[in-house]
Order: C-alpha cells, then structure tokens, then sequence
RNA sequence: GGCUGGGUAGCUCAGCUGGUUAGAGCGCACGACUCAUAAUCGUGAGGUCGGGGGUUCGAGUCCCCCCCCAGCUACCA
C-alpha cells in the first residue's frame, strides 16, 4: 500500500472563537489535500485544537466555566466551522484527549532514554506573557508590553522547571535545512529560521509548575509540560504513536502553519524529534496573514471579522476561492467585502458560472446535450493543455494564487474562444462539422475546469461534475485533465453555479 | 540598530541571467455580438516602474545613498 500523504494544519488555542485568519490556513491546507486526492494518492490530514496552558484556563474561568467543558464546547465550534468551509481532514485531534496525552508522555520519555543529558533541572525568571504562553525578553517590549498583546501585562515569574537542551541541535538543524532534507517554504521564511539559527540558540524550559490545566510532566508531581511543547507533538500523536503502525504515517510530509509560529516548528520541534531519535517532518509551510484594510487579523488580537458573515455573503467555495486568489497563501494579503464582491463577480458568476451555463446551454440547444464525437486539437485544446500544465506546476510547489489564476485563464480562453468561433452562426448556417468542434472542445474544457477548480471550490466544482454526466467524484480522476474525453457523454444545464443575487 | 522581503497603471499583481513604443486581470469609457447568470468579445484612456546619484551604447532589471511598508532578530525561553 502506498505511503499516505501526511499533512497537518497548525491547531489553535481554544481561548476564542474561529475567525478570517484561521480560516485562510484550513483551506489552503485543504486545498493541497484535496489536490493528492485528486491524483489519486491516498491522504492522512489532520487539523485540530491546541486545549492546554494557562490563557484558556483564565479563559474558562473567566467565562464562569471549568477548563473542560469550556473546551469542549470551542472545540466543537471551530470543528463545525471547519465542516461548513468544506475542510475534508481525516482526523481532529484535541490536546485533551487520551490518545495526545500518551504521546506526549512517550515522547518525553523517550527523550529522556535516547539523549538523557538533554533534559535537565533548571531555574527560570523574567517576564511572562500569558497571551504568547512565553517569557519575553527586555528589548522584545514595546513600551513595557508584549509587542502582540499590548492590552495584557506581564508577569514577572520566577519558576525551577525542566529545560530542553535545544542549543545542542543547532548545528543539525541548520545543515538539515540548507540540505532540503527539512524544507523550510516560502523562502522568506528559510531565510528568517536560518538567521535564527546562526546567530545561536538558548536552551528552552519545558515544564511549568503551578499550573494545573495540563499534562502531567513524566516523573515530577507538580509539573506539567509547557504548552507548545505539548502542542507540537499532536502531530505526533495523530499518528497513533507509539502505537504499533504509527511509523506508517511519519514522518509527516507537510506541516501548514502561520508565519508566526514558523520557529517553533522549523526549530524546536526538529530537535524535540532529533533528541528523541525520530525523523523531522519533511517540510513546512508558513502562510502570511489576511488583513483587513492592512490591520492583523490574528489569533489572539482577533479584529473582528465574522467567518458566518463572509460564508454567508457568497457561499463557503466563493470564500474558499477569494482567499486563495486573491489573499493568497504566501505573504499577507487584505480581505474586504468589497474585493470579495468584486471577485466573486467577475472570477466566478460572469467568469466560470457563466461559461459552464452559456456552454451547456450550447450543447443542449444544438446537440440535445450529448457531445458530438470530434477530437481534438483545437486552438482551445492547444491553450487548455498549456494551463494544466502551469497549473500543475504551481500545484505542486504550493504557489495556490498561481494555480488559481490558471483556472481564471482558462475561462477567459474559453469565452474568447466562444466568441471567435460564434456556434449560433455555425448552427445557422448549418455548418455540422465546425459546430461539433467547437461544442466538443467546450466540453472537454469544462470537465478540465471542473478538475483543476475541485481542490478550491469542491461543491462547485461536484456539481459542475455532475452536470457534465460524470457519476462519484472527481477524486482520483486528474489524469482525464490532461487526456479529456466527452464524446457521447450527455451534459445538462446545471442550475446557476454562482447566482448574482 | 542588524538582517530578510517588498515599494511597477485607481485596485490585485507579472516582469528570468540588463536590450525595440513597461505587461495581465479587475474597475472605467466606447464599440460589437446574442449561445449565456444584462453575461461575453474587441478597442481605448490610465504608469517620470518609491526618491536621488552612478555603471553601461542601453536599467523597472546591476552598484551606492535615502524614504516608506511588512516581518524576523538583538545583554538568557
């Protein structure tokens, strides 16, 4: 059987609700999900929530609620939005439930077995945020505040805990990302851990004591494991370690996170593995963020931009489709309703809806809706060919914007190529051959479109599917993007894919 | 302060190792068509390529200085 392809989203902290900036992550990593699925490669994705650490107790307690209720209720929240947006992820996976817990506990044990001298006793003292769950260092403050949660103070602590020896694996890191055996994407990013990792690293306490909303530390009575490195392993435990089997899944080929949280993952979670004698992940992937007119919409400072408002304004697809082309899922990019109306407008109603219903409507009128038999190549053929493969080419290296833009293309190939070829004046003058050519490239176009726009905009793109007479899913069926076959196959009109209102 | 990216038409962005009148999409104006969700197609207007020097026969594209934006980082998490 064949490897699964492991991928991962980052899992948020269950102190609020999901918004805008969570979004753009699941979708994007969504996206490649569903592209593997489209191949035909079997996929293991994981998304889930980040349960622990002394921001969600105060949030519970806050909100006149114990931790675990409290969580379980966030937990659901975010899970049921990530449904509604159409994420496909094969597991959820809550840094409360037994199966983390166990992980977490063999990991550190395991740590303590293969590189005993890497975990030792230590004493800490400074200033903690509890927003970022991290001491923060004097020149970090902006005007005595942490720089991400200035309406928060700090905390001056002084804790003995258990530190990780993270200085050791410098050297290793380092060499494992300018060799590409862990690959560090976008390349802004590489360049950011790499500086990190040249100018030197601080070994790293990894437990907390007093804190009672956690897991027990393995071996001490009133510690428990500080949050991100808790957190970290659910990747980890996702897998079913130590579970026999679990080696099946990892390493895990792909994890999606936030450019903020690149260095935990690209730095202290390769070592954690490495001390622990077990392969680091093959690559990350850290997006920008989405704004709104150029403010941070983000995790913990959440600018208040309703999810439920954005799905509801054109559909989860048509959200799926604005991050994606327009966001993107490299740098940041801006989010307004105004540019989602714009695009939702001209990209998907008079764009790709609009092409599917002016050609079916074709074939339908002309043809009774079954393709007339003509092979190609047309000029419409020769173009649709060229945009798979820039599409397929952007695919894979992650580049979604490009890939989208592809699709965008193509439809503007298409409506050139309606209009160059005017079928109503071939139906006319009764010229049968060039109609079916035209008719039978138009269907081929579509089936390709319906493929490539499937990982974006999966509902869209089922029904499009199904409108052109092709039975299950899209899954698995890529390869008929690059050889399309409509001939005999007998299409409808669907009902208006992206309706204006 | 250091480092890394970026600053190209109203908006979102392409422009590799320097080479004819700087491109695309959206938006806008005008025209065409009628299969289609009053959709589509064509044409046009619109940019001193952040500013200033320099190298070159020739620079958006290389070098130097400056300005602005974002991020990372700085006498221990």
């Amino acid at each position: 059987m064949t490897r699964p392809f492991y991928l991962t989203t980052a899992i948020d902290y269950a102190n609020g609700d999901p918004h805008l900036g969570h979004a753009l992550e699941k979708i994007g990593a969504d996206v490649i999900a569903r592209w593997h699925r489209l191949r035909g490669e079997p996929v293991h994705f994981l998304m889930g929530m980040d349960e622990h650490g002394q921001k969600v107790h105060q949030a519970a307690t806050a909100a006149g609620s114990e931790p675990g209720p409290w969580t379980d209720a966030i937990s659901e929240r975010f899970n049921t939005t990530w449904h509604r947006l159409h994420c496909s992820h094969d597991d959820w996976m809550r840094t409360t439930e037994p199966r983390h817990t166990r992980a977490v506990t063999a990991l550190l044990e395991r740590i303590q077995a293969t590189s005993p001298s890497h975990l030792f006793q230590g004493e800490y003292e400074g200033l903690y945020c509890v927003g970022c769950e991290e001491f923060k260092q004097e020149g970090q403050l902006v005007e005595g505040k942490c720089a991400e949660h200035p309406s928060a103070d700090l905390v001056p602590t002084r804790e003995r805990n258990t530190f990780f020896r993270l200085s050791a694996w410098r050297d290793d890191i380092l060499a494992s990302i300018e060799s590409g055996e862990l690959r560090v994407e976008p390349a802004i990013r590489r360049n950011e851990i790499l500086s990190v990792l040249r100018s030197g690293l601080q070994d790293i306490s990894i437990s907390r004591s007093r804190l009672p909303w956690g897991i027990p530390f393995p071996g001490s009575v009133d510690e428990t494991v500080y949050v991100w490195f808790d957190a970290l392993i659910n990747y980890l435990s996702g897998t079913g370690y130590p579970d026999e089997g679990w080696d099946t899944l990892w390493p895990a080929d792909l994890h999606v996170v936030g450019k903020g949280i690149t260095r935990f993952h690209c730095i202290i979670w390769p070592a954690m593995l490495r001390a622990a004698g077990l392969p680091m992940p093959r690559m990350v992937w850290a997006h920008g963020y989405v704004q709104w007119d150029g403010a941070k919409v983000s995790k913990s400072e959440g600018t208040a931009v309703s999810l439920d408002e954005a799905v509801d304004r054109h559909g989860a697809d048509a959200l799926r489709w604005f991050l994606m082309r327009e966001v993107g899922f490299e740098a940041d990019g801006d989010f307004s309703f105004e540019r989602f109306d714009a695009r939702y407008a001209s990209d998907l109603a008079d764009g790709l809806g609009n092409l599917a219903s002016r050609a079916t409507a074709m074939l339908v009128k002309y043809r009774d809706g079954v393709v007339p038999e003509s092979p190609p190549p047309t000029t419409l053929d020769d173009a649709a060919m060229a945009l798979t493969q820039e599409y397929v080419t952007a695919m894979s290296t992650l580049a979604l914007r490009d890939a989208a833009a592809a699709i965008g293309r193509l439809v503007s190939e298409a409506d050139g190529f309606v209009s160059a070829s005017a079928p109503w004046a071939l139906a006319k003058a009764g010229d049968d051959d060039a109609l079916d050519a035209v008719l039978a490239a138009l269907a081929r176009t579509l089936l390709r479109l319906a493929l490539m726009a499937a990982p974006f905009m999966p509902e869209k793109a089922g029904a499009l599917w199904a409108a052109l007479g092709q039975h299950g899913g899209p899954e698995g069926q890529w390869a008929r993007a690059e050889r399309p076959e409509m001939a005999g196959m007998t299409v409808i009109k669907p009902e208006n894919l992206f309706p204006k209102s």
